[in-house]
RNA sequence: CGGGAAAUGGCUCAGUUUGGUAGAGCACCUGGUUUGGGACCAGGGGGUCGCAGGUUCGAAUCCUGUUUUCCCGACCA
């Protein structure tokens, strides 16, 4: 390609607007430009990458035997009423009816697609293991679409789904996919961490998210320095450390305790670790008024209680309802001849403690030396908190080590959901008639490129993994009007071009400006034809080096094979 | 959805406090001098200052409404 065709305007300032350093170098490279909030336009080189990226998937799915294919991104609303998700899926859908009045959305994600064609059109066991993909423009009404690719409204996004007849067969195919999706990141030069993750609402095993280490990431990922527990945030597991000595229970004591609406407060006010002090908080699932108890020192997770209280919707109990529903206010909250609460649950750190501080159900009073069982009971307990950094993980004991990171991709075993919902029966061997099992697999494609700059930035640019650099070689000529130069250059044009993506700077500009255009492209190889053309040699730089070196050009392919085989 | 910030040429920004009819750098066009890390000189084109009302002799500037964008948090099936 002759960059005096091409199509990258440069900018040496980011627009204001991009903060993210991937965003601000996807702009400023002429990679991508904002149409409106969350929606990009792929410029050429910009879709080059897309190009790539896209690629790889293709040939890893390829290579596990399962097939491509597109569905339509308008959608009928029915379609959704039927798996009861055109409610519970809620505001993110971009929602449309067209002229006659009929309903429809723009797809955010395909399961139900999917599953009615294969409710349709697969009858037998011998049908399955099959797996189906797509790469396709996803919708997404975000609430806040935010650092360019990373969060958009309209994404590129790799969405797969298996079906099977056996539990055995869901295995397999999971494992394959999942060694798929390794290869894939491995080769678009992507480090991830596959982690233990939630699987939504929808439900499934397995929950498997693919984190990408990153600044700007949105997601927290624990793991231990021996690689043999990683888990995200939401679903971290850690060992609790502290062990209060036995004590006698002394006698229930009420306490003033003002403006205390803190732990942190209350433990100050007096003077008692945070240890001594059991949180009481209340939430509302469904229905259900549920108090939830955890050690002062730790954090209820969100997450892991909606698994617990297995319910449509959780949410903490907001000021007013607290105050209607317990008498009290924050920080007055307590489990001691709490009837009105449905359920009483508290976190392990609960266990084994004496003599501690619990709210007294009176705004600004707490009970000292409460004690388990004696003064408040508890209906169950159970994991629900949150891990802090530094804690054993629980396979190895290691120091648990957080890391930001951006969520690349995600597996998990869907289970029969959709095809039960829906419909999607086939029969058995013994003519008897079951429900498909199903396993759900994604990747954002879109996000990833983002991951991938995030992970290879440079000084004044990007160095591209060669998998999904937009070009393998840039050929930059210093002077156009050098005839020496324009003919090796258009020689090693000619000659790499019938192997790799070459890029040729015939611009009339100055060194300055191809070099820094040269940095934003980002190639793995730099070539510049300069002053010494006409001895036959050049220089080459990759993006990480701090210089070019000079090289023959009869060394040339051999250096170019070794870097890009 | 709560909180905050901003909107002036393709990009970065000044001008708004104290109203007087828009300016710089980069980018772009022409000519010249240059030419190995975003050149220099001279000339030039391009903006109804997000939009709609209002106040005023006069509004980028003051007032009201509205739209859009970004950031923090909540949410993200």
């Amino acid at each position: 390609m002759r960059q005096s065709k091409f199509f990258m305007p440069t900018l040496k300032e980011a627009p204001s607007d991009a903060v993210a350093e991937s965003h601000k170098l996807m702009i400023r490279g002429g990679y991508i430009r904002q149409v409106t909030a969350g929606v990009y336009a792929y410029l050429p080189l910009g879709y080059r990458v897309l190009r790539k990226a896209e690629g790889i998937i293709e040939d890893e799915m390829e290579k596990i035997n399962v097939p491509e294919m597109i569905m339509p991104h308008l959608l009928p609303a029915t379609l959704w009423q039927e798996s009861g998700r055109y409610k519970k899926y809620g505001a993110e859908m971009f929602k449309l009816k067209d002229r006659h009045g009929r309903e429809s959305l723009l797809g955010p994600t395909h399961e139900e697609t999917f599953t009615e064609i294969i409710a349709k059109n697969l009858k037998s066991y011998k049908q399955m293991p099959l797996a189906l993909y797509q790469i396709q423009t996803k919708f997404r009404d975000e609430n806040r679409p935010r650092f360019g690719l990373l969060r958009g409204r309209e994404f590129v996004m790799l969405d797969g789904y298996s079906f099977a007849a056996t539990r055995d067969q869901l295995d397999e195919q999971f494992d394959d996919q999942k060694s798929a999706y390794k290869r894939i990141f491995k080769r678009a030069g992507v480090t991830v961490h596959p982690v233990i993750a939630d699987s939504g609402t929808m439900g499934g095993k397995n929950s498997t998210e693919f984190q990408a280490p990153a600044a700007i990431g949105e997601d927290t990922i624990a793991t231990n320095e021996k690689g043999t527990y990683a888990a995200n945030l939401e679903m971290a597991k850690s060992i609790d450390t502290f062990k209060q000595e036995p004590e006698d229970a002394k006698e229930l004591t009420k306490v003033a305790t003002p403006g205390c609406d803190t732990i942190e407060k209350l433990a100050k006010f007096l003077n008692v670790p945070a240890t001594r002090i059991v949180k009481s908080i209340l939430y509302i699932a469904d229905d259900q008024k549920v108090l939830v108890l955890i050690r002062g020192d730790k954090q209820i997770n969100e997450v892991k209680l909606g698994h617990v209280l297995d319910a449509d919707e959780v949410h903490e109990a907001d000021s007013a309802d607290l105050k209607e529903i317990t008498g009290s206010e924050k920080g007055g909250v307590g489990p001691v001849d709490a009837d009105w609460a449905d359920k009483i649950i508290a976190d392990e750190t609960v266990k084994d403690l004496y003599n501690v501080v619990v709210g007294a159900g009176e705004t600004d009073y707490q009970f000292e030396n409460a004690n388990l069982d004696r003064d408040f009971k508890v209906d169950e307990f159970v994991d629900i908190r949150t891990a802090n950094e530094g804690e054993p993980d629980p396979v190895d004991h290691l120091p648990l080590k957080f890391t930001t990171s951006i969520e690349v991709g995600h597996i998990f075993k869907l289970g029969t959901y959709y095809t039960k919902t829906m419909g999607a029966d086939f029969l058995d061997q013994n003519g008897k008639a079951k429900p498909v099992i199903m396993g759900s697999y994604g990747i954002g494609v879109t996000r990833m490129l983002s991951a991938a700059v995030e992970q290879h930035l440079t000084e004044h640019g990007v160095a591209w993994p060669k998998e999904i650099a937009p070009f393998a070689i840039h050929i930059v000529q210093m002077k156009m009007n050098k005839e020496d130069q324009t003919e090796l250059a258009e020689k090693l044009e000619k000659k790499f071009s019938e192997k790799y993506d070459v890029l040729y700077d015939d611009r009339k500009e100055r060194a300055g400006v191809k070099f820094a255009d040269a940095d934003l492209v980002g190639a793995p190889i730099r070539i510049t034809v300069g002053k010494k053309a006409a001895d036959g040699i050049v220089e080459v730089k990759r993006p990480t080096d701090d210089k070019a070196t000079e090289i023959s050009i009869d060394e040339l392919d051999k250096f170019v094979n070794q870097e890009l085989g």
